[in-house]
DNA sequence: ACTGAAAAAAACAGTGC
DNA sequence: GCACTGTTTTTTTCAGT
């Protein structure tokens, strides 16, 4: 990992679908080094995969709901259960375990409130062990930006 | 926007990299009107772009928080300049105008509490018009997944 | 709109510096 | 570790159904 892997990786940040060609201008080099280098960090792990960016609104799912949640009970088997709940709801994209007030943090997405508000009740409302929930609704996304690769 | 269309965007979400080929044997159809699909939802806008999932841990950004802001004032201009501020730090991933308690909800990447405890102090901090804010560091990551196209 | 095949471009592998 | 060159694979185009 010297600064022409983070060069690459900045570059195929904001454009996995460049040719190896012109990436290996951007980052000053020839193609071979370029190759080898990008297969080096696949393997390593550096790499974790390639995906492609999906307009949420295009597949109807325009609202972002941000909730934080209490569990009764903090045992690795509430956890665990409660871990499993969330990985069959589709609608659940993230759930991070964190420290401070709440236990966990979710990132929902949802086609509107009505279809969030179907989703609390017939979803999260029924997960044994909730202590208490509280919604945020992403009004607005300011920033969205990749891994600071250069700092 | 139909079946297919979502098929093909659920087997680029969990590998962007697939070739066409293969891609168009796994939605059951030929090469071309693959190609075809792709390209109309590149050029509606549909498929926003391709990137490289990038392990933070390898790149030296192990940590994350997240970090709920309280401003001082709700006028267009605060909020306009708090949003500069924050797309100058390279640190801030995501920053999220949310309804409820908070303002705002950032999502942070650094190496670890040093360097974070350095980025409150130096940057956060310096930020005018911040009255409060609360972070919740992120202990584990439940579940990590795209966008749900079969609901 | 899909099929199948041909043309163009890129990825991949090997060689020498 | 890098540049160059050749082979293979993939992407892209196009005529036909």
């Amino acid at each position: 990992m010297d600064k022409l892997d983070r060069d690459i990786l900045a570059v195929l940040q904001t454009d996995a679908r460049i040719s190896l060609q012109e990436l290996s201008k951007r980052v000053g080099l020839s193609s071979s080094p370029c190759w080898t280098r990008i297969r080096r960090m696949e393997e390593s792990g550096v790499i974790e995969g390639y995906t492609v960016r999906v307009n949420p609104q295009a597949v109807n799912l325009a609202e972002t709901v941000i909730v934080q949640v209490t569990l009764d009970s903090h045992s690795d088997e509430a956890l665990f259960a409660f871990g499993r709940a969330l990985a069959d709801i589709p609608e659940v994209l993230e759930a991070l375990l964190v420290s401070g007030d709440y236990d966990y943090i979710l990132r929902i997405a949802v086609s509107d409130t009505r279809d969030y508000e179907r989703l609390l009740r017939e979803r999260l409302y029924k997960i044994p062990g909730l202590r208490h929930s509280k919604s945020s609704f992403v009004l607005r996304s300011l920033k969205q930006s990749p891994l600071p690769l250069h700092r």
